[in-house]
DNA sequence: TGTGACATAAAAGTCATACTTTTAATTCCC
DNA sequence: GGGAATTAAAAGTATGACTTTTATGTCACA
């Protein structure tokens, strides 16, 4: 969940992404690297590698006596994990988890019909008892325990679909969860409705009905996307 | 299309970055960085520079008294487009561009749905400019520049679609486009019911029809599918 | 023989400095 | 006023010295 890292690199890099991610530094900004040395109190050859890392990252570009000019949102790589928590981080993280939430809502029904395709009999077994999980954790405030099967489940589904770029996501499915969970109500128990549908995805791969995991895995989408008033309700 | 950069860590990342991406160095694989800088042929301060950006891509992992460790693909940033071109270099491209057109088979849909909400009257005049540009190329062994129009075409429905995930999937699109125009058949000219399609989305966008749009880019993307054999036909 | 504390050394991490290269901006000449 | 030469500012590169972490080997002790 928090950012690894111990040396003095990780800590410049930390403070200068969640800066510009966070909009101070706004696109266009020029920033020298001696300047930035100076007020991080480390070398030059720290700020250098941290600002090669920002470069790969597309926040900003790096050139010969101009300076490292912060670029514009449209350019940053918004899929690699460390921005995407500096994002989550920040003040748009309400737009953020939006932003999200539809990408989740446009990829989790492809990857739970491919898994009823392809899971393994193991990944049934995990995918049936994440869902019991829910179930079970599902009333008398017990959030935090649910949210571990909830996302255990959601991971279990893009890992067995057997596309990588799905498997990929299951940290951000993971981040946004765990955002809604400790951001949104907090107070109430999960919809039963979408716990119910939790069960029946289980029951569909299990059964090797991609259509039917599909349609299910769309309707949780649709609650997710209800519940962050994406849709007309 | 090709990767940027003039200077020595350019061509050192890009050297690595493909080496590892293609297999050599296989995952635990542990290179020292004074070998490296031999290699090469240039600094240590190069080297360190390139080592960070690869491990921010989650490539390698570099630790102490150890070396920089090779990870295994599970860690890799496959979303990073630096990432996707060095793969699509390499020799699994094919199961790349498998994995790649599945992703787009789960977005597209939705973010044509999206555009039909969303997309400016000049999105919607550009979309159906591209989808008769396309018409236009669609005979005749024209196919690069009916290459041009189609990704076009799909670049505008992922900005119109208002999502900056979906719309960052942009530069995806095109690859797999192109990988798929200069490697598979590139004598036949493009399946005329394709052609057809792309008319209707935009007609069905324009018309602000946004079931339709997406049930319509679904049956693109179960084309695209077909054509690569993911799909039982 | 096994086990735990200790010493060793290997490699990355950090810093300071000197130097090179690119290039924006200024100056100067026509 | 415009274009060419000059200048200087900033990043890029190289090097060497030093620090810190840590895997591994050693040795004493049980």
């Amino acid at each position: 969940m928090t950012t690894p890292g111990q040396g003095l690199h990780s800590h410049v890099l930390a403070a200068l992404g969640l800066a510009i991610t966070a909009g101070e530094c706004p696109p266009g900004t020029v920033l020298r690297t001696d300047e930035l040395a100076q007020r991080f109190d480390v070398s030059r050859t720290v700020v250098r590698e941290v600002v090669r890392v920002l470069e790969s990252m597309h926040l900003v570009e790096s050139r010969r006596r101009v300076g490292v000019t912060v670029l514009p949102t449209e350019s940053w790589n918004v899929y690699d994990p460390q921005v995407i928590r500096w994002r989550l981080a920040g003040a748009d993280r309400p737009r953020q988890l939006r932003s999200l939430t539809v990408l989740r809502s446009a990829v989790e029904p492809v990857a739970a019909g491919l898994a009823a395709l392809h899971a393994t009999p193991a990944q049934c077994r995990e995918l049936t008892e994440q869902a019991l999980g829910m179930v079970a954790t599902s009333r008398g405030r017990q959030l935090e325990a649910y949210l571990v099967h909830d996302i255990a489940f959601h991971r279990v589904v893009l890992n067995s679909s057997g596309n990588e770029m799905f498997a990929r996501l299951g940290d951000v499915v993971a981040e946004v969860l765990t955002g809604r969970t400790h951001h949104h109500v907090m107070f109430e128990d999960p919809d039963p409705a979408a716990v119910t549908l939790h069960v029946q995805v289980a029951e569909a791969v299990r059964e090797r009905d991609a259509a039917r995991a599909e349609a299910l895995t769309r309707e949780i989408a649709v609650g997710a996307l209800k519940e962050l008033d994406v849709l007309a309700p």
